[in-house]
DNA sequence: TATGTCAAGATTGCATGCAATAATCTAGGA
DNA sequence: TCCTAGATTATTGCATGCAATCTTGACATA
């Protein structure tokens, strides 16, 4: 084996390989990312909304530094628009750009399955049919419940191919669908059927990689046909305003 | 009409409805990021090779913050390993990973001919008839300019899409696949079979979706199969001792 | 009244400084 | 000689300050 000396010749390999994040919200940026994210997609800042970086730094009690990180992030994840020195405001996707997104959820979950179809090992087939038992469980229950378990159901589907870039961008897709719900679709609705997603796990088991496809498909079909059909949802203001603005502002 | 104070009850939203990026390089941060991109995918940078913030900082002439910024972007777009603590890393992709990109990109092609088919306006066909033909003419003579256009058709056919999530998703995705060409696949191999493109937009423009759509898979197929069956290419002396290094520190 | 100009305030863009963490080197003991 | 523990150095995590830019409102003018 050759000496350590050449170690120092070649550029400084991290050593442990990737360890992409084993402990959760090291630090305080992701802590205050994570924070951000969650109350986007409960929607409990809406649509729209300024976020000046001095407000979240005073919020969190840190400095301008980690809010303008976390908001970078948040950026791409695409649940925050930011404007060169204008500051951040929350996503407020047209409904244009609802669909647009839902595409490509379709898209990337058609990969997850193709991938899966067959595939599954043993131990991932009576993880998901667990999960799918506590899905029938919580949806007579806890209707909050059963929409946590639904997009769960998906993302750990996604993190079963062990592909990391088709979990990032389905992770970044589902949030983004979510948000899109909250604009759109009718409130606390499941917007998961119980029933299609055991169809598809069936298939997956049996190997039927295309039947498997066809129904994701279909289902997220499905789903987005709930969220975004019916335009009825009241905008607000500033959105029925913001359609005359765009028009205007050809600059 | 509602008296104007209504605006101001509302959170205040852009005016110029999504201005996305039409100045090009506005920011610093922009610039610095986009160099080090370019820096990466063209292999100036070796994967693997450490990013110091004030190395990156002292080059461009600007501060750690700046650097900091462009970092944390490419490290979202997967050009770059940002370790907590540790400091940043020009990507160095596995094989298996690289095998990942490339079947999201697949996936992601899949999409964007599916939405295309048969609804090409006629500019864009004469666009894509013109790209074709340069496409043709610099193949023969001028190599490297071939591989830029082979590239730039792929994401051309995105952006006609005119879905901003889908262009973004594939832009990145491609950045990757040029990374990952860089280290497994044989330097300055034309990477896309100019033919295979013409077919591809013949089927778009015949409205034959299902036939763009596998043609376009098997393009790509083709392209990860000249850029990966061959690992042959030499492992830098970082990436061989990086495996050893892998499976002793199991801390 | 409507419009254009300009000054004041607010907010971001960026640089720098200090503390915290990790990497490296050195010394001591088995 | 090899291994371990402490000290040293390098680098990141984060806070803060100043300049640049945008927004807002007042004021003058047609």
């Amino acid at each position: 084996m050759p000496k350590p000396a050449d170690l120092n010749a070649a550029a400084t390999q991290p050593k442990n390989g990737k360890p992409g994040q084993v402990t959760k919200a090291a630090t305080r940026t992701e802590k205050v990312h994570e924070a951000l994210r969650q109350a986007i997609i409960e929607q409990q800042l809406s649509p729209g909304a300024r976020l000046p970086e001095d407000m979240i730094g005073d919020t969190f009690g840190t400095s301008r530094t980690i809010a303008r990180e976390a908001l970078l992030r948040l950026s791409v994840e695409g649940l925050v628009d930011l404007l060169p020195n204008r500051g951040a405001f929350v996503a407020n996707p047209s409904l244009d750009e609802g669909r647009d997104v839902f595409v490509v959820r379709r898209g990337l979950e058609r990969m997850v399955v193709l991938q899966l179809g067959g595939q599954l090992s043993p131990a991932h087939i009576t993880e998901l049919r667990r999960m799918l038992e506590q899905e029938e469980l919580a949806g007579a229950r806890d209707e909050c419940e059963a929409i946590r378990l639904a997009g769960e159901f998906h993302l750990r589907l996604a993190e079963m191919t062990g592909n990391k870039l088709l979990i990032r961008y389905l992770t970044e897709t589902v949030s983004r669908c979510s948000l899109v719900m909250t604009i759109y679709g009718r409130p606390h609705s499941v917007d998961c059927g119980i029933d299609e997603h055991r169809q598809i796990i069936e298939a997956l088991i049996a190997g039927d990689k295309a039947r498997a496809a066809e129904m994701m498909e279909h289902h997220i079909e499905q789903v987005a046909g709930r969220a975004l059909l019916e335009t009825r949802k009241p905008l607000s203001v500033q959105d029925v305003l913001a359609l005359y603005a765009t028009a205007v502002a050809q600059d």
